[in-house]
DNA sequence: CCCCAGGGAATTC
DNA sequence: GAATTCCATGGG
């Protein structure tokens, strides 16, 4: 299967990425917090490390991720990294905190949202006729959280197997003559969805970040598809003319 | 100077 | 639903 092949061969290619990118994991640079076990992914358990992966979510909204790692160290240099912290914090101070991040008075409120819903989760929790189950619909009905940004919550802080598409998603299968465009978020999804199998969320969450650096190494805006290593599988890199 | 970046909401048809 | 427009900074 067509899907299956384009993650071997990235897999092959660029190795074990272990997101979500932390301050202090591997890859990341200028920090000096714990991380998460660089190279040796375990998945994130307590509540701070959920809380900084939908921190992060947010904050990298149509931005680049150097931006956001500017103001995550911000945000932890004022002590502003817990939910309590942001809630309080006047919103005027959070936005001129995330300023780097650009669109940093919406962020500013979105950040106050997610925090206010995470505090709401994390006291519903508590209650033993709570199922204490975050759905999509319950990410989706916050303002500031769209399917990709609720996606990467879902995945990458709480390990379910959920599939996040992102613009170069859409742009590598795109180029690559798996859809024809026009194909909205969830039936983009449905594709990259193996028929008949039960993946762990270490395919989805190797297979996304796999994608994004394949997108900044070869699948650029201007793609280089001379040496591109999905050129043997691609429509693109097979009628480029060099 | 230009363009781009790990989107989403509001408006309009 | 689909197409526009706005939000905004830092890096190449």
């Amino acid at each position: 299967m067509i899907i299956k092949r384009i993650f071997n061969i990235l897999f092959d290619l660029y190795g074990y990425q272990g997101w979500w990118p932390v301050p202090g994991s591997a890859g990341s640079k200028g920090f000096d917090s714990a991380g998460y076990h660089p190279g040796n992914y375990e998945p994130p358990q307590n509540k701070s490390e959920r809380f900084e992966i939908i921190t992060g979510a947010v904050l990298t909204q149509n931005t680049s991720w150097n931006n956001v790692e500017i103001v995550l160290r911000r945000i932890k240099d004022e002590n502003l990294i817990t939910p309590q912290s942001i809630i309080q914090a006047p919103l005027d101070m959070l936005a001129s905190i995330i300023r780097p991040s650009g669109y940093y008075n919406q962020k500013a409120k979105k950040l106050k949202i997610v925090s206010e819903f995470f505090l709401n989760e994390d006291r519903l929790d508590k209650e033993a006729a709570y199922d204490g189950r975050i759905t999509r619909d319950k990410l989706l009905s916050l303002w500031g959280i769209g399917r990709e940004t609720a996606d990467s919550i879902l995945l990458y802080a709480y390990h379910f197997p959920v599939f996040v598409i992102d613009s170069y998603t859409v742009r590598i299968i795109s180029r690559a003559g798996l859809i024809k465009g026009g194909e909205g978020y969830d039936e983009i999804q449905r594709i990259f969805i193996p028929e008949n199998s039960n993946p762990a969320d270490r395919y989805y969450n190797e297979y996304h970040a796999l994608l994004v650096l394949h997108a900044k190494r070869f699948c650029r805006k201007e793609p280089l598809c001379r040496r591109c290593p999905l050129k043997v599988i691609c429509r693109m890199g097979n009628a480029a003319a060099d």
